[in-house]
DNA sequence: GTCTATAAGCGGATAGAC
DNA sequence: GTCTATCCGCTTATAGAC
């Protein structure tokens, strides 16, 4: 029996199916043929669609970031947070009242244990999000609150390293050696920044009590 | 015909001859076939010295780094540097008068187009060199001429930074933007290390030199 | 323990018929 | 647009020689 679909949908339909088996098997253990049997397709179909599993990939992370991105330009344009607030809820990836949905999506794509996506998704997420920091930045440059000769090449520096250093797949630290790097990521935003000694200090003890679970319940 | 070699000999040629075909034809065009046909040996062979032809990339990749990170420690141990000298060959990956080969290897390794070996190595690297910049960091703070409270994290940020955002196999930065990058990071290693400006724009004019050409030839 | 030879399985990708 | 058939490369298995 064959079936024609709109072309959008069906390519959407592979997409959904396949995010679905990569989260739960991960990339290299999910055949081509495993995503064949969840759409219902032939092979021939697949590869009229993509040219290949990776291309596959590109597009769920391409998905996938995409929502991350609006969500930090959700911050970047809020008027009521100050550009210190905004930095370090974009940086530390924190969206305090955003829905809870999307936070389980990060976490599951963090785990899917494919280093190629990955990086292509850190890197990805940089570059996106680096003219909407940079324009927090100087934001805070013109408020008074920053000072540097390079905004623009520091707020690539702060998301390189928070994004790699930081993420749970690409090093192993330990709970004790996470805590110390986010503290001296701080300052270093800071010193980077030219931002006033503790600036982000307020900011930091909001994250850590998040991070540890709540000592009042 | 069998001959029957020291293992630790047979390993390294089969690690010769991986590394030849894949910095001269790239890791996924070169067949297991294309290995034994230059070692001579059978495929048997090749499988019970490797699980896998990833393993012999991950090799490759081992023995690489630890050359650089002896280039590394031996610039570190040089007496006649100063810290800011030593942080700053380091981090660059400068080895002014080092033979000349090796770089070409970093170029060759750089180029293979395998994103998971090149992450490996990346990570590796920066754990490796994390010890021995810090103490060279140490030695620059009790010499007065650097102070943080984070040196260890510290390193770790500038390495992450400089060798993820710098390396050209991940981004793809145009050559101005580049030299953009490294002035931006000389900046931001003299405001996070706390150390005087300008202390490393005598070795920048170095780097550029090198980079752009002789203008006295 | 080291090595050869061969065959077969599996998964990604392509060609060409419908 | 969709399908079936097929290819190619990595990997495993087997059986046996030195």
């Amino acid at each position: 029996m064959r079936v024609s679909k709109n072309p959008e949908d069906r390519k959407t339909e592979i997409l959904n199916a396949a995010e679905m088996l990569f989260t739960a098997k991960g990339y290299s253990e999910t055949t081509v043929n495993d995503i064949l049997r969840e759409v219902g397709i032939a092979k021939g179909t697949f590869y009229y669609y993509f040219q290949s599993k990776e291309e596959v990939m590109d597009a769920i992370v391409q998905r996938f970031i995409d929502k991350g991105v609006e969500a930090a330009k959700a911050i970047a344009a809020d008027p009521s947070l100050k550009a210190t607030e905004k930095l370090f809820q974009i940086i530390m990836g924190q969206r305090p009242d955003a829905d809870g949905q999307k936070e389980q999506m990060i976490e599951e794509l963090h785990q899917v244990n494919n280093p190629e996506m990955h990086q292509k998704s850190l890197v990805e997420t940089i570059l996106q999000l680096t003219p909407v920091l940079t324009e927090v930045i100087e934001q805070g440059i013109r408020e008074g609150v920053f000072q540097t000769p390079y905004p623009k090449e520091t707020v690539e520096f702060l998301l390189v390293s928070s994004q790699f250093l930081l993420d749970e797949g690409i090093f192993q630290w330990e709970p004790q050696e996470q805590i110390q790097k986010v503290l001296a990521l701080t300052h270093i935003i800071e010193t980077t920044l030219g931002a006033e000694r503790g600036s982000f200090a307020y900011i930091l003890g909001m994250y850590n009590n998040e991070k540890e679970g709540k000592s009042d319940e």
